[in-house]
DNA sequence: GTGGTCTAGACCACG
DNA sequence: GTGGTCTAGACCACA
């Protein structure tokens, strides 16, 4: 796990952190039930303060990613990620409507849109090699 | 142009109005030349501060959607909104990035993911019915 | 909307004051739509942190019972609080499980358990007078 | 005795095994001096720590559930469970407490509530079967 | 050692 | 003035 953050975006570091696990559980690098590190250490890895890092877990956690098991410290759902259901398809509606809106708007192609996301899919064909 | 806006949301009014308006475009009910509401008007038509409708418009005027005349008003830009742009591109991955992953987190296939973004294309297809 | 916590029990003061506005909720003295003191004015008026009062109010609207607004505020949920479904009855049963074992284990009969609920209930019988 | 503690849940361990002992009591499966097993042999049986059932056993000794012998072990308290007094009542009250504050909030009637309370009493009633 | 809680103080985006 | 984020540092319960 080599996570790197953008401390320059206005995007949350804790979001960011957020979805470097999520790459990592897609890469296939994380496995249910792997260990995470615990916030402490992974604080003092990235240079964050624990209570981002803790904040990262705890949607994480509440998104059914991960558990946190109070002394034992933190894993991936043995049980594994829960499945794309109704709701999270309406969230990913509301969030890909913007973006497609601009792209018609800059008359980028609906083909080429696509074509944008399978490269994006691409990335993660082989999982680690 | 109706233009309705979620209060509730986390996403910045002004954000969202910013959207609100290309999606207009995209759906060709505004098409370039055409007149947009004052500042003043807009503001107090969907009744929100006018310092959001201005900040609206003016990152729309910073990418190119529209223009603003000190006292002719505001116009869709008459040359036609700027192409989609590598740098647009680079932009338009960047967002689509955590998407996918979460998607592949979930389990939601790619064929399945194209296919609702061919769903939300498709909201467009007609333009104004 | 008078709240008191109590700073010597283990109970963490979110965790109190959580059910403190809760209670305001039951007894009818705060009503959908109804505003609620500012993270910062509520942190000094109970003379607590900011951060504490925070967590109690993410907590509640996680749950449904109060809606964030980023500028405005927050209120009470206008569309009123999610009714008891099947899954909170089954944290409710998880909560109420060692009550009882631990009653009947000191030989209270179900009886008086039941009238201990109601004299609890009547509490809230009039709501405010 | 078959105890099944609950490792994910943010409920302390030796909480849940008191609760566990309890529930042995309430069920008839044990009875005023039977032995229990010795702090070294339920540890290494659950697969948790010595200190951890010290401390549910210290717990329970404290609130006159069991004794413990230097060397003849632990036992049920041969003169029974301590009864419910004021102290216990007003305890349980307080716990009970949020629990029906929270139940009121989410339009779930008193009837139904005790209801629910009665379904738990069944559990104990034909004891062990 | 772990996470949980609380405090204190800072800067920022938003409206 | 609002909530959102981040930092820093502290104490506690648990195992």
């Amino acid at each position: 796990m080599f996570i790197k953050l953008d401390f320059e975006s206005s995007e949350p570091i804790y979001q960011q952190l957020v979805f470097r696990i999520m790459e990592g559980i897609a890469m296939k690098e994380l496995k249910p039930g792997d260990d995470l590190p615990s916030v402490r250490s992974l604080a003092s890895d990235i240079g964050i303060n624990l209570h981002t890092v803790n904040k990262a877990y705890h949607q994480l956690k509440q998104e059914g990613f991960i558990q946190i098991h109070r002394q034992k410290g933190v894993v991936i759902n043995p049980d594994g990620v829960p499945k794309a259901d109704e709701q999270y398809k309406e969230r990913l509606k509301k969030n890909l409507h913007p973006l497609i809106t601009e792209s018609i708007c800059r008359d980028l192609g609906e083909e080429e849109f696509i074509k944008l996301c399978q490269t994006i899919y691409e990335t993660y064909q082989g999982g680690r090699t």
